[in-house]
DNA sequence: CGAGGCGTAATTTTT
DNA sequence: TTACGCCTCG
């Protein structure tokens, strides 16, 4: 195929068709650097697809000479598997990853630069907060007020703003008893991550600058590879990760490069040639920063123009996504905001429906509501895959999920309480750690007593102690246990563990992982001792452990080649969108923040309240409410064609209710772009003066006629109106204010069609039909007063008649 | 050393 | 409400 380059006669590159002007620019702009300012929905994604693929078919670039950057690994699969699919051919050695895999894949092989293993350790969230509060009680630093959230806040602040111990120091004010403290808290920590040969997520970003520039020949091979950068989200990033573009984007000092390898191993081909420095596209939109408390600088696009002079600018702002009733509400929420770059989102795909609101008397009440209506969408013939719902904190998926699991509806929640963070699989990890790494202590002491060993804080203590005492590792101190006077089961069991430890360490590098990992379990008795205690919890432990086997089967088949280390890096750097399923038929429940970048058919956004949207602690930071703002806009922005807002009236907060308010961000839509189901006036007037008579309500009877028709016309003049429009649609439908919370177990109660059942919250009602078998089946129920319902049978607050 | 009991603190958001 | 940490007892 050929291509003829001649602007006077446009051509119709296949890779070009579908675009608008704006969007064709983008991808055909050729200069040392452009922005993409697209607005949400606005095509970026395949805009920057499509601008990675022209630059490869027009062999302006070999794949190898791309780096994109992407903000979840699921975004960076997509991507390359996009591209490959408009070039009709893999794309070999195109680097597409996030910030932090493409770090750790530069570390892995420059580690040896700096004094770190190519086998280093990467600390999450929780391994860091870990090694702080052994600092902290270890310097008895909790005298001093310090908390473990505080210190590990400080320090990540301080790291992804590339400020190191010394630095630190020089502008500290030694006057300061704490501050003194702190940067003894901080010498502690960097001193430990290193002795132990690990990374924290933030030094992934920040050693690779720091590797950069401290070694320029490193740098200038990486800049002489990398000739077009592109960086998705990039009003997410920090300053760490704006160095690191920096750096990458420098002209090579190619005489360094003299004699240099390159990355296949051989000489580099005519290194002294002048390099220009690599090109750079970023994409971003201001209005959907949302990572400010993890360092996002909005300044890194705001001034990108004058970072990068005679960049090119290009505004998307025609919507692909969403109904015109949605993006006016998104427009006129986001327009609250001062000082941004006004930007108006439209489409040509019609008003669509209305933004559906409701307000619940509880969190379960609004749980049900939803439950409710995503069962009619389905029945609709909305999939379930393409629901989402979304929240601002992982704690409120509680109510969700009790209500979901009693509907039977299937969904499944990103993010959270991740699998990976289960004690369980968090000790078996510990083992593979050990094995990879033998200078990771904290890896050590999590294992050191896990099957139980009779090893406690007192051995672990003497251990470390007679470590420091020598200069060694904890792991050699261990293989010493003889010398330190313990008792000979305690010298054995120390001795034995080291042993297994020592021996799987060997084939670390070349074994497959679940080879690796069966090894380590069958050494120690693990899952047999988690087995033996005949504890159903510890049962459902061994079970998980099992699955981690599982896992790494799976990634062995995925990945021949994978070693363990791979593995590691691979299980520490995922995130909630990773977890993704497109093929599930599953709800997906997320946080905000995780629905960045993603989008739904219909979308359910969730306490939508004052103190949650926008959220209490936010409150007090400088920029909150209007970051809370963008979050939210986030939120709105991607529902393609229904939106529902819902809140609740009161809100369970460590056992204890509160009243709720509803969020001032509701004000700023136009009322008339909102149908409310049930209006705050609605819910607050009748919840307000009659709250016990309905909210107590237990037994077979619904909620009797008159309550319902008086509140209707009690109701302000202006919803009056619409709460019989309301009342009409759903005649007979009333929400359950509040369900029970203990689990209740049927046992093997059996249902058919045509039984009469009761309710606790919905009252009477008759079966209609029975789906599914056993533990698992669900009856479908046509209520007297409370509409039709799907209800697990098996945990169902329901007797038959 | 380990199990069990009691008291208090915690919930923003994440790679 | 839960979860973790600290304390005491076996």
């Amino acid at each position: 195929m050929t291509f003829i380059l001649d602007p006077a006669e446009p051509t119709e590159s296949p890779l070009l068709a579908g675009l608008n002007p704006r969007q064709r620019e983008a991808v055909e702009y050729r200069g040392q650097a452009l922005l993409i300012v697209a607005g949400a929905g606005s095509g970026k994604t395949s805009v920057l697809t499509r601008r990675v693929a022209s630059l490869i078919e027009t062999q302006e670039a070999w794949p190898s000479q791309i780096l994109a950057i992407t903000f979840t690994n699921k975004a960076a699969a997509e991507m390359r598997e996009r591209v490959e699919a408009l070039l009709g051919q893999a794309a070999q050695g195109m680097w597409i990853s996030t910030f932090h895999s493409a770090c750790v894949r530069i570390l892995r092989r420059e580690a040896e630069y700096f004094g770190y293993g190519k086998n280093f350790t990467i600390y999450d969230s929780a391994d860091s907060r870990a090694l702080i509060k052994r600092i902290i009680k270890q310097l008895e630093a909790d005298a001093f007020g310090f908390t473990v959230g505080q210190v590990a806040g400080k320090i990540s602040k301080l790291k992804n703003e590339l400020s190191d111990v010394e630095s630190y120091a020089r502008g500290a004010n030694f006057n300061d008893p704490q501050e003194r403290i702190f940067l003894e808290i901080f010498r502690e920590y960097s001193r430990s991550l290193r002795a132990a040969n690990a990374f924290d997520f933030d030094d992934l970003i920040g050693q690779t600058v720091y590797l950069f520039r401290a070694f320029p020949q490193v740098a200038a091979l990486y800049q002489r590879r990398f000739r077009h950068i592109l960086v998705d989200e990039y009003q997410d990033t920090n300053h760490a990760q704006y160095a690191l573009i920096r750096e990458l984007t420098r002209s090579p000092q190619t005489d360094l490069l003299e004699g240099a390898t390159g990355f296949d191993g051989s000489v580099l081909k005519d290194p002294t040639r002048p390099l220009d420095p690599a090109s750079l596209t970023v994409v971003g939109d201001s209005d959907q920063s949302i990572y400010a408390f993890r360092g996002a600088d909005i300044r890194n696009i705001v001034e990108f123009e004058r970072d990068y002079v005679g960049a090119k600018v290009v505004l998307l702002e025609q919507n692909y996504r969403s109904t015109q009733n949605i993006l006016s509400a998104a427009n006129a929420v986001i327009g609250n905001n001062f000082d941004r770059i006004d930007k108006k989102l439209f489409t040509t795909v019609g008003d669509g429906e209305k933004i559906t609101g409701f307000t619940g008397y509880s969190q379960h009440d609004e749980a049900q509501f939803i439950a409710d209506e995503i069962t009619e969408l389905h029945r609709q013939g909305v999939e379930y895959r393409d629901i989402a719902v979304f929240y601002r904190t992982n704690a409120q998926t509680r109510a969700l999920e009790e209500i979901f699991i009693r509907s039977a509806l299937p969904y499944r929640v990103l993010g959270g309480t991740k699998f990976y963070e289960r004690a369980e699989i968090k000790d078996a990890f510990g083992y593979l750690i050990a094995v990879a790494n033998p200078d990771d202590p904290m890896a050590l002491r999590r294992i050191m007593n896990v099957p139980k060993r009779g090893i406690g804080g007192v051995t672990e203590a003497t251990l470390q102690n007679w470590a420091d005492r020598e200069g060694v590792t904890l792991r050699e101190a261990m293989r010493h246990a003889d010398e330190m006077g313990f008792g000979p089961k305690i010298t054995a069991a120390v001795l034995g563990l080291v042993a297994i430890l020592d021996e799987v360490s060997l084939v670390a590098d070349t074994a497959p992982v679940p080879e690796i990992l069966i090894a380590l379990l069958e050494k120690t008795g693990f899952v047999e001792a988690l087995r033996a205690t005949g504890n159903p919890q510890d049962e459902a432990r061994a079970e998980n452990v099992e699955e981690l086997v599982a896992q790494t089967r799976e990634y062995r088949v995925r990945n021949p080649e994978g070693t363990l280390l791979e593995f590691l890096t691979e299980t520490s750097l995922v995130a909630a969108a990773d977890e993704l399923d497109d093929s599930s038929g599953t709800v997906s429940l997320m946080t905000l923040h995780t629905a960045k970048g993603l989008e739904y058919e219909a979308v359910f956004l969730t306490g939508v309240e004052e103190g949650l949207l926008p959220h209490q602690m936010s409150a007090s930071e400088p920029g909150g409410p209007a970051e809370e703002r963008r979050l939210f806009y986030v939120g709105i922005t991607r529902a393609r064609r229904r939106l529902y807002l819902s809140l609740a009236m009161t809100r369970a907060q460590f056992g204890e209710v509160n009243v709720a308010m509803p969020s001032r961000y509701l004000q700023e839509i136009p009322p008339e772009l909102i149908d409310w189901r049930q209006s705050p006036g609605m819910a607050n007037s009748r919840g307000g003066t009659q709250p016990r008579a309905l909210n107590a309500r237990r037994g077979g009877f619904g909620v009797e006629p008159s309550l319902g028709a008086g509140y209707a016309g009690s109701v302000g003049p202006g919803a009056t109106a619409l709460a019989r429009a309301a009342r009409a649609a759903q005649p007979k439908t009333e929400w359950a204010s509040k369900v029970t919370n203990t689990v209740r177990d049927n046992g093997d109660l059996t249902l058919a069609a045509g039984d009469r059942i009761r309710h606790v919250d919905f009252g009477d009602g008759k079966v209609t039909a029975v789906t599914g078998v056993g533990p698992k089946s669900v009856a479908e129920v046509q209520f007297e007063s409370a509409g039709r319902k799907r209800l697990l049978i098996k945990i169902s607050p329901i007797e038959k008649l």
